[in-house]
DNA sequence: GCGCTCTGTTACATTTCGTTACGAAAAACT
DNA sequence: AGTTTTTCGTAACGAAATGTAACAGAGCGC
């Protein structure tokens, strides 16, 4: 199985960032845009990415800077990233220092070379998966309910083990990831099936309803997930993570 | 079979020392680190290495004199190292001193050549190793089965022993040495009999059912390995190495 | 060779998931 | 309010993925 990979661009020249991103669409590849820090963790937020190519040189927080954020970050400390440099001065001290990310490439460069890169640390990162596996240690509890991601076990309140398939599980995965927040169908698939919604995708809703199906006391009447209408769903419960 | 490289970093700035770790870790590598000669030695003592790099400079005994102590230490004097100098010292004269180091590297470097380097190195030191690839030994815990992986004995929550055959052994040591990882079809035909999977090739499908039926309560609804549909499998259980 | 075990292949059963269809509910419009 | 339009829920169907029994060939000890 291997779902087109997801790529995050992230470069403040406008012109280079779509000249990247159209390139890497045409070879199969869904990417998505930033022009900074913000957008970046924007996308981060809502979406799952397989890799990202990030520009070093920038106004604001630079490349070197988020890069050791995301580092930092739980989730995300295992994202690829692949450094676009700047030829220059201390280029190679910067480099010989901060090892932060997976791969360097010297602007100006080839496209070819970069999707090369691209696919090679893809190859090597393939092991782990994707994101969300490292320490999305131990257990989440959310409306009584106590899910299990070593085991992968749902558990009711009455301490009744509950089984999911793993789509049901992904969804749910989703949702806890990122509780009280509303995520439209789009993210959702993403989340969950990396994919882009074709015209009249319906997936979600059904899959969602598979769900409430079973952690639902009153499948018609939701509490836990909610629908917002017009915008998606919405997990409407407290989520520790003990 | 080449199991994962064990890599020990000796050097006592800090944020190399992290930022390597980091990187190797990135690249399929185990690693370890060693912010001094005291620490490297009690590293080696307990643990088996493929490779160690070694600052040239530090305070208190120098990359030299220790590359000299491992040079001349009977179980270790096999195991290569690389050698990290700092620019400005005089490098050639370092070099034509000292060849106690396979390899060397001046400061600031490239990661993506120092890693070039580690797996020149440990392509070249395969060969003649009869160097025993380290913790072949030991008991995996899983689940509250116990796996002797030195008697390839499993025993069963209950103290009973279960008979594998060699297919299922493989087949459960790729699963325990990466826990709680979904693994898809073709890393796990690769790891438990290192071919390819051809166009319809579902080997592993049968074989894991039949481990399961060995190892799972209800191999129906299997709660130890898990299915996770259109990915692979994932050991779902806690992995403890006594 | 003969019997035994192990493993890959095949075939069929079962499960899961996406699509479609249709009715219900909510929003928009008249 | 009544009507139309949009959005959502979900049953039902079929396609695809997975589970596994049964078979057959390979390898091994005798």
């Amino acid at each position: 199985m291997t779902r087109t990979p997801h790529i995050l661009v992230v470069d403040d020249d406008r012109e280079i960032r779509d000249l990247v991103g159209q390139f890497l669409k045409r070879h199969e590849m869904r990417v998505e845009l930033a022009q900074n820090g913000k957008e970046m963790f924007g996308h981060l937020e809502t979406g799952r990415f397989d890799l990202i190519v990030l520009d070093l040189m920038m106004p604001g927080e630079d490349g070197l800077s988020l890069c050791r954020r995301l580092r930092s970050t739980p989730n995300l400390s295992q994202v690829p990233v692949i450094m676009l440099t700047a030829l220059g001065e201390d280029t190679d001290r910067i480099i010989g220092l901060e090892m932060g990310a997976d791969d360097y490439l010297p602007k100006p460069f080839n496209p070819r070379e970069l999707l090369a890169r691209i696919k090679a640390v893809l190859r090597r990162a393939e092991g782990p998966g994707p994101q969300e596996n490292e320490e999305t240690s131990g257990h989440y509890a959310f409306a009584d309910w106590t899910l299990d991601t070593t085991k992968r076990e749902l558990r009711s309140p009455e301490g009744v083990l509950t089984t999911l398939t793993s789509g049901e599980y992904d969804l749910l995965i989703a949702f806890l990831e990122r509780p009280n927040r509303v995520l439209n169908r789009d993210q959702l698939l993403d989340l969950t099936r990396g994919r882009d919604a074709g015209p009249f995708d319906r997936s979600v809703d059904v899959q969602l309803s598979r769900l409430r199906k079973k952690i639902e006391a009153d499948p018609k009447d939701p509490a836990i997930i909610k629908t917002v209408r017009g915008g998606g769903y919405i997990l409407a419960a407290e989520v520790t993570r003990p």
